[in-house]
This record gives C-alpha cells, sequence and structure tokens, in this order.
DNA sequence: TAACATTATGTAATAATATAACATTTATAA
DNA sequence: TTATAAATGTTATATTATTACATAATGTTA
C-alpha cells in the first residue's frame, strides 16, 4: 500500500536518479546531480531520502552510505532486507530470496528480544570480479 | 591466532575503552576519552579502530557508526557478525548462535557470487524496553 | 470554504564522521 | 645491522548528516 504513495516533487525527482541508478548512489552524488533542477542544499537531499526509506522505496546501503532503489516486492517497507555486494567493483543488488527472508525474519534468540526488522548485507566476489 | 595479536600502545589503549564500555562507542567519543592520554587527533583514532576491526577485536555497528568489543569466540575475524539492536535504549549485543551463522555462513543465492563474509543486525525491543 | 493540522520546501549554519598527505619513529625480519 | 613493515604524530580537508528557523503546499474536517 505504502508503495503506491504519491511522492512530492522532491522526493520524485531524487527517486528517479536513484532508479536510474545502476549503482548506489551517495547523497552527495545525488546533489550534485539535481542541482540543476533546483534542489541545491544538502538537507533537501536527506529529507527526501528519509522520506523515501520510509515508505521503501528506496534502501541504504548501511555499509557504503548509499542509496539505491527497492527491487523487491517482498520487503515489507524496507522492514527485511537483503544485500549482496562485491568487495572489488563494489555492485550492489538485493537479494530476493523467500528461504531467507522467512528464516531471518522468523529468527529467535534466547535475548527476549522482539525483533521487527532486520538488514544483512553479504560481501564477496561477483562473477566478473572472480573471474579476473 | 590474529586475536592473541600483541596490541600497539594505541590500540590498547583504544581497546580497553571499547571493551570497558557497556554500549557501542563513537570515533569521537572515543578520541574525548584518550585526549588525556595523548591521543589527539581522529586519524589515530581511526587508525587504531581500523586495525583492531582487522584483527577480530571490535565489530563496527554499520547502521550506528560505532565500535564494540568482540564477545563472540565464533565470529572468526570479523566474517561473520550478528547484532541486536533495541530501537528505543540503543542497547546493542553480539548475537552468538550458532545455528544463525551457519545458516548464513553457507547461504548462496542464484546470483553466482562467493560470499566470504556477512554481517546482519536485527532491530526490535529489548527485554527492559518492551515492558514500559 | 474557513480553520486547522500535516507534510513538504527553502536556506544558512554547523555538527559529526572519516580520509589524504607527509614526516617521523618503533618494531620485526633478514 | 640494515632493510622492511607497522605504527605514530600532525595538519588539513573531505564527506556525511543534522539543527534551527521561516515559509509554502496539501489534506482534513467542521
Amino acid at each position: 500500500m505504502q508503495k503506491e504513495n504519491i511522492l512530492s516533487k522532491n522526493q520524485q525527482i531524487i527517486f528517479d536518479i536513484i532508479d536510474k541508478s545502476s549503482e548506489p548512489l551517495k547523497a552527495y552524488a545525488i546533489l550534485f546531480n539535481v542541482q540543476k533542477k533546483g534542489i541545491k542544499a544538502p538537507l533537501q537531499v536527506y529529507r527526501a531520502l528519509d522520506k523515501l526509506v520510509e515508505i521503501g522505496k528506496i534502501h541504504k546501503i548501511e555499509s557504503r552510505n548509499a542509496f539505491i532503489a527497492c527491487q523487491n516486492s517482498r520487503c515489507q517497507i524496507s522492514k527485511a532486507t537483503a544485500f549482496s555486494i562485491c568487495e572489488v567493483c563494489e555492485k550492489v543488488s538485493e537479494i530476493d530470496n523467500p528461504k531467507l527472508s522467512k528464516y531471518l525474519s522468523s529468527f529467535k534468540d534466547n535475548s527476549e528480544m522482539n525483533y521487527n526488522k532486520y538488514n544483512v548485507e553479504f560481501f564477496g566476489l561477483c562473477k566478473k570480479c572472480k573471474n579476473k
């Protein structure tokens, strides 16, 4: 439901750039990109990013401080996210794996904590970089 | 083997502070703490942090930009880390769960990537905050 | 539709996090 | 003991993110 939200002007501009990008984008790279469109200040970018993350249109790759568009219909509003990251070329993909998400969503340890969200990042070598 | 590394002076100072702390520490909080011990510059802190992460004595909590001492004999040199984070009180614990680490270490998707490392952060409410 | 509340925007300043570059010292290995 | 690697010290600067305050646009409801 939330993913069909109508975006505001700034949100739409910034989402489009992230969505078109083939790689995760950093906030200031986005800022540089949108200055011609009238978005001049970091805060304008960060506000749009915050909202887009909140409604699940984009995700933040925490280890890279960068943002990518959500590719995964199953990742309920950014509450359950998984990424693969190539440590050589820095290619990042969202992992869409029902077994993994089921496993992690139902994970319980003995700490008496209630988990409602997780984020996992897998690191390694992508196919291309492996064969070099 | 690496965990038994002898630490250099700065590394030891900074490790001790993190190890004694009951909560994750941020780099500049550490810096403030060690200025009386002659460590005056951010870079001195970051260099020690980098090394301590590399040898597995501490971990970085990516979503918080903060560092905690490793509590887990099983997390082979920071290649396989799992944390629980309370979103109310910000308490962070390292999860030591053989099943989880086995599951994630052997995770393969259909992307032809070879994973050699992962990090997962679970978010929720800790026992205390749940009962408030 | 007027009144109110909520969400979004604009702008300036600054805080917080992290690295580059270079010189020097200490520890380790050959 | 000389060469090499690892660690340190210092200054400057780059990168990432937020505070504070003013205004405008949008949505809600009486």
